[in-house]
DNA sequence: GTCGCCAATATTGTTGACAATTTTTTAGAG
DNA sequence: CTCTAAAAAATTGTCAACAATATTGGCGAC
């Protein structure tokens, strides 16, 4: 039910900015109010909604600020699970994510098929995340990924965004092979740091 | 209300492990349960209590995995806002910090009078965050403060660790006083790395 | 016709009572 | 005396009604 919504509000089902009733999702989930205002809560403290007083809470917007907070907050952490991830894994691990980077991916996400890679680097990432085993961290990217969701996926439609997004990966994924993990996590950042950049060059675009 | 019970998990006035009866917060402040129940969902995301249904809310424990997850995430995110402040605010800003970390400094700690030391970093690291003017690394900081409150204390009045701590924040203050963000993160970060690894040593001591 | 004010409506915030579950106590058998 | 089981007490989870606040609609003055 909490996941529901969170899905929703991440997928931009529900727009930023629109109220929601709790009334609605009451008769929606046939749950009483006690319990949507405790998910609510939660929603508010992961930064999904905002909560005003007596007005009720609204789907959280993204202004360009807070988006570059988000990114630089995920640099550091990605950045961390990739070195932990590298310590801890044997370096074998990490080849199927390179073999899948190969270029007939380069050449499909060059024609505009970016589903493939997407899928790829979720998988990377979820497999460094769960190696790395810092629950902390888990969570908090867990967050921020609800939160950007919407705003990387528009990003990944870029011209030019996807291509230079495999390169990016390739080049941390073979520090990661070698079992380099400062070099990777450099490299990491570096990825993280390069989309962010990418945003701040679309801004009008992506806001 | 709820920083006075952030407060007293943090300060181990409330023992780890031990249970928080809803009806007592109740009657100690005067509010009904649905207050008290929405302020433990609160504590329960940070991490500071543990919610067992039907069971009732327990102050969380700090094992030591969970404790490394802390360190881990503490140095990129203070790392962040070291590379940010320096870039953000002019280099005499850091200047004060320095001054007040001189060899006299230095000499009480050895004495072992550290409440002077712990002001002065207390100082910095307010300021440090404040400037980098990340608010999400803010709250997510100030979270990670309340659960290693103690443990940090304990390392601090182990013999060497706050004399170690000056001689480290002298570095990386030194780095943000000539403007050079990089190198004041990499030192950030391996001062917090450092106290990582007292933390480790004296695992019996501060566990 | 527009602005301002007041009533009507709707929504959120709060409270207390009830239900479900767990813990403690007590009684009884071996 | 110890162990088991059932009853009693205490605690958390849930719900529906009430109060407070905000929004909407309508009325009248200018």
């Amino acid at each position: 039910m909490l996941d529901a919504l969170r899905q929703r509000i991440a997928s931009q089902k529900l727009a930023p900015g629109s109220r929601i009733s709790e009334q609605a999702v009451c008769d929606e989930f046939g749950i009483s109010r006690a319990q949507v205002r405790e998910v609510f809560g939660d929603l508010a403290q992961r930064g999904l909604i905002e909560r005003i007083p007596n007005r009720g809470a609204f789907v959280a917007r993204i202004d360009p600020d807070l988006a570059f907070e988000l990114f630089d907050v995920r640099e550091v952490l990605e950045g961390l699970c990739v070195r932990v991830a590298t310590e801890k894994a044997p370096p074998e691990t990490w080849q199927p994510f390179l073999d899948a980077l190969d270029d007939a991916m380069l050449e499909r996400v060059k024609k505009g098929e970016i589903e493939p890679y997407i899928q790829v680097v979720d998988g990377l990432r979820a497999k460094t995340i769960e190696v790395a085993g810092n629950e902390l961290a888990e969570t908090l990217l867990a967050d921020i990924r609800d939160r950007t969701f919407v705003l990387i996926r528009r990003m990944l439609v870029l011209p030019g965004r996807a291509e230079q997004g495999v390169i990016e990966n390739r080049l941390f994924l073979a520090a990661m092979r070698r079992g380099d993990a400062a070099e990777a996590e450099r490299l990491k950042r570096a990825n993280v740091r390069s989309a962010r950049a990418w945003v701040e060059r679309y801004r009008t675009f992506i806001f």
